[in-house]
DNA sequence: AAGTTAATCCCTTAAAAAAGGGATTTTTTT
DNA sequence: AAAAAAATCCCTTTTTTAAGGGATTAACTT
């Protein structure tokens, strides 16, 4: 897919990595510090300061974590390959969900990797990523494969989600009406197309699967 | 409080890290490799190695990440207050939640920590737990405040939180009462009390808010 | 321009929840 | 042993949901 994919292999890697945990910055490169294939151009705590770094230095990888103060990784994610598409992403993270997985992915990621990662893992995971293929952690694998069934997240409309919102905060169906300017009826068929897009039986479920899913 | 705290301050800290991901525990190594007023003693990445270590060699001061693969870190903080009550624990993690601050605290903790923390706090908080002084994070410390009023988790009895998964997992009264083999109106009545302890109108909103609550 | 999706509205009936009341029996704590 | 808390059960009435049906208009998509 890459056409410097051989090329990759004689070349050292440039890594940069955005993370605002400062113990995984220095745990990452100490445990990278000896790497003569790894070539470490910095690490920037927020998206603002990664995204002016990108501007007179092009890294081939950057580990990302999801979980930014300013903006969301997911977004930066996006951004990045918007602007610069041949830099490629790792994704990185606490938790293996499902969801963030998936999105990171579909957001332009080439791969994915746990903080309980080995030092191998990180090495396989970068060399990966950077030679155009697509790296998981295996931690990661097996959890998105374990709750794709589940994960069959509705697409809602706006005005569904809306509505579904109102309904968590315990209005009737009476009192969305008012609030929205609609009819009740307006509102219970909305109430039903949720259900329906959820398979729920009754409103308990409902929430507590868009709980789940953060729809809420 | 403690009477070593004098004596501690020419004495170097035993220091134990219990966290699951390499790269934090190589990342605190890193910070700290410098600090001759430090004893790395090593690193556990689950309980039962942790415990294990503690039967042949006493630290002064645990890094105890809340988030472990085989039990929960607090439930590890108690045990090791119970068994060990001359360590001092400094609880370490990513998310500043006011629940899980409060609830290290009084599993016995010293302090908190989380992982975006600098070098700075970090050397601040392992010296202040290991003189007998509480400490708290900067960042931890404005959450706690801003959530703590709004944090009135009501107090549930045992027969009520079976009632509320059971609601949550989208059953009505009947089917809860068939399940449990008691009768539908002291179905209702767990149903009543869960509303009245919550303050909550409707199940929707009971929903939400013990999903915000992690009680579901 | 035709088709699709989203948003709006209405009707009916049965089931369930909410809100009010009260009361007894177990457990647990003091 | 006494007090407090938890769990159990019952009754009534009103409100709200759930489940079934159908239908029109506005807003995008192709």
């Amino acid at each position: 897919m890459n056409p410097l994919s051989s090329k990759r292999i004689s070349m050292a890697i440039k890594l940069f990595i955005v993370d605002d945990h400062y113990m995984v910055i220095e745990g990452i490169h100490s445990l990278l510090q000896y790497e003569t294939t790894i070539i470490w151009l910095g690490h920037a705590t927020n998206a603002a300061s990664c995204m002016a770094f990108l501007k007179y230095q092009t890294p081939d990888v950057i580990l990302l974590d999801i979980n930014l103060p300013d903006i969301s990784g997911l977004d930066l994610c996006k951004e990045i390959k918007t602007n610069y598409p041949s830099i490629n992403i790792l994704g990185l993270s606490t938790f293996n969900q499902q969801s963030f997985i998936e999105k990171m992915m579909s957001n332009g990621a080439s791969g994915y990797l746990l903080k309980n990662a080995s030092q191998q893992e990180l090495l396989e995971g970068i060399s990966a990523v950077a030679n155009g293929k697509e790296y998981i952690s295996f931690d990661a694998i097996s959890t998105l494969k374990s709750v794709q069934k589940i994960n069959k997240t509705p697409i809602i409309t706006r005005r569904e989600k809306e509505v579904l919102i109102l309904i968590a905060d315990g209005l009737t169906n009476n009192e969305i009406a008012k609030q929205l300017f609609i009819s009740s009826t307006t509102v219970d068929t909305h109430r039903k197309n949720l259900l329906a897009k959820f398979e729920a039986n009754n409103i308990a479920l409902l929430i507590k699967m868009a709980m789940q899913l953060h729809l809420i």
